[in-house]
RNA sequence: GGACUUGUAGCUCAAUUGGAUAGAGCAUCUGACUACGGAUCAGAAGGUUUGGGGUUCGAAUCCCUACAGGUCCA
């Protein structure tokens, strides 16, 4: 069905048709003064500037050719040319019905579904993941959510960090603690066990060791760069080592992100498009693309927005013969494109990251590997601690994803007993809630903002629950429920939605906007919008649930009516906390 | 040194992409019938949108400039 605001739209491009001018002027927007009017059209203004005329006599003309009057409980024109819109409560009863009565809450799919590739996540092999990878986790999985409930073929992608020379260096660290084990004896032939000689908690406890060590003694990280090279030309104790390595690590990443409530389609990693780089090389260097540079082959680049302006060059391969992540992300890019006929590809990383994104993407739209494939950067600010800089426990160390939601759940558990919340309900649903209350305090906290801002992690401060916060929302969607299953209980029924005051109008109002803002999320790629869309729903509804008794009305069809906006409400937030990837408790 | 990015209430952030009187939350202050669940609601106070200049009917938003922070590259 047609959102509420497009409905309008057309309604005064029309008008604006009618009166000699471009349709496009017609946009019509959710007022910015509400005490005057619930809608506005601005476009009288640029219209009269373009048109060379007086833009009240413009927007008087616009007014005089509006047609379908009868929705309309004011129209009128105001200051230099703004046209305020409100409309009658029978019209907007009418619409607020029909979109409860469409299981899309009248939001329309695209029109040209694409395939869109989100990359994500990002974690490596070997690293716990830590709040670093956090934001790419929640935003891309918000993400990911929207554009698959636009009606887009999402294929998300986790895209392991697991061929680098980490590897090469875990490799040598792990020989030097353990040498007697097969994986490094040269002259072994024998099958290796499918069992992994270490554990995860041990892998992760080596990493540090193994990047101390190769950081200060220069021998160290030669033959940690020996190692990778010989991993990468497939010596066979080294690769199965590294399987086990990628092995072990990617159990417990799927269990970190299952926590977290976060989904991929697809566990590929980078060493999935190593086997097409030699191909690939070979093509670029036919096709002319390849430079010497010091030794190593580069592709120039000339940076498209400004001509004069050229970016550095992108090393493909290095002087030694190796080749770096840039390299590994046209052949990803290429994998896309053949297998996966992406035709859009989202990266969600770190904002720092975007030099190296202009010029991959830049490379592969040169060399025509990125073919007809939009290729975008959604870059997110870095999250820093209260002190403003990079995001430390109080010891200084990097804290764990695990130990954060560890600490969210037990705050929400906490302000549970005090605040006498959820008493006598078993241990486990009182565990169930807890959980559900922190990951959606953390999400919201960390969605709220826009992504390109850097933002400041403060647990103390996230885990309050009160104002706008994650836990507001759920409380007040929890309440909703709480309503509606009492009023079935009693056998009340919802009815038509008619509107008796101003706090339903208000919700009646709301309620229409969830396309545009969709649509808003959407196109910026920035959930922030929907965060902030349904904080004011909540606020709405509170009013709403303050002012609007339900099961104690009298009247049966105000009853009837009120229940029926409640579900509505309580539909809108099941939708939209899904699409923030927040789980709604059945009570708490 | 170049490039990118940010600067909005005491604090943390918005602002429908150029529209009317710049909005929320926290913190502060005042209130709400023993409540369909008070993790709530109503209200008050809080601003020269970093400074300066420009573009136009109109600027937090676009352009120039100064200052301050952040990041990347050499």
């Amino acid at each position: 069905m047609q959102s509420l605001l497009s409905h309008l739209s057309e309604l005064f491009a029309h008008a604006f048709e009618a009166a000699g001018l471009d349709r496009a002027f017609g946009e019509v927007v959710v007022s910015q003064r509400p005490d005057i009017s619930q809608f506005q059209c601005n476009g009288a203004l640029p219209a009269a500037k373009a048109a060379k005329q007086n833009p009240r006599a413009v927007a008087q003309s616009v007014l005089d050719a509006v047609q379908s009057r009868d929705i309309f409980a004011d129209l009128s024109l105001a200051g230099p040319g703004f046209i305020n819109i409100t409309l009658t409560d029978e019209f907007l009863t009418a619409r607020v019905n029909a979109v409860a009565a469409d299981e899309r809450l009248g939001c329309t799919p695209v029109s040209q579904p694409r395939t869109v590739v989100i990359d994500f996540g990002g974690p490596n092999v070997a690293k716990a993941m830590h709040v670093g990878h956090l934001r790419s986790s929640i935003i891309g999985d918000s993400l990911q959510r929207v554009f698959r409930y636009a009606g887009d073929r999402v294929v998300s992608d986790v895209h392991l960090g697991d061929w680098g020379t980490q590897m090469g260096m875990l490799i040598t660290e792990l020989q030097r603690e353990q040498p007697d084990l097969p994986y490094f004896d040269s002259g072994y032939t024998g099958p290796y066990s499918d069992e992994s000689p270490i554990s995860i908690e041990d892998l992760e406890a080596m990493y540090p060791r193994a990047s101390a060590r190769a950081k200060a003694e220069t021998e160290a990280a030669d033959a940690a760069r020996t190692a990778t090279a010989e991993l990468q030309q497939g010596r066979p104790g080294y690769f199965a080592l590294w399987k086990h390595f990628v092995a072990i690590s990617r159990a417990a990443l799927m269990r970190d992100f299952a926590d977290l409530g976060v989904h991929f389609d697809l566990w590929l990693g980078e060493s999935d498009a190593q086997p097409r780089i030699p191909a690939m090389i070979a093509r670029l260097d036919a096709a002319g693309f390849l430079k010497e540079s010091d030794g190593a082959r580069v592709i120039y680049l000339a940076d498209a927005e400004e001509e004069k302006q050229t970016m550095t060059p992108l090393i493909v391969v290095k002087s030694d013969g190796g080749v770096m992540y840039g390299t590994t992300d046209l052949a990803t890019i290429e994998q896309r494109v053949g297998d996966l006929h992406a035709d859009l590809i989202l990266y969600v990383v770190d904002a720092r990251q975007s030099a190296h994104f202009r010029q991959v993407f830049e490379a592969a739209r040169l060399t025509g590997i990125a073919g007809s494939v939009e290729l975008e950067h959604i870059g997110f600010g870095t999250m820093n601690g209260t002190d403003r800089k990079p995001f430390k426990t109080r010891a200084g160390g990097v804290m764990k994803l695990q130990d954060l939601l560890r600490m969210a759940t037990e705050q929400a558990l906490a302000r549970m007993t005090e605040a006498k919340i959820a008493e006598g309900y078993s241990e486990e649903e009182r565990n169930d809630i807890a959980r559900k209350v922190g990951i959606a305090s953390v999400k919201y906290a960390d969605l709220m903002n826009h992504r390109t801002t850097d933002y400041i992690f403060d647990i103390e401060k996230f885990v309050r629950f009160e104002g706008r916060t994650g836990a507001y929302l759920l409380y007040a969607a929890v309440r909703i429920k709480s309503v509606l299953r009492k009023a079935g209980d009693q056998q009340m029924k919802p009815g038509p939605i008619v509107i008796t005051g101003s706090e339903e109008r208000d919700l009646v109002l709301m309620l229409q906007q969830l396309p545009e803002v969709l649509a808003a999320t959407y196109a910026n790629r920035a959930p922030n919008h929907l965060c902030e869309y349904i904080f004011t729903l909540a606020q709405s509804f509170s009013r709403f649930y303050q002012n609007c008794p339900m099961i104690s009305e009298q009247n049966e069809s105000v009853r009837s009516s009120r229940l029926a906006l409640a579900g509505l409400c309580l539909c809108t937030f099941e939708r939209v906390l899904n699409l923030l990837g927040m789980e709604i408790p059945e009570r708490m």
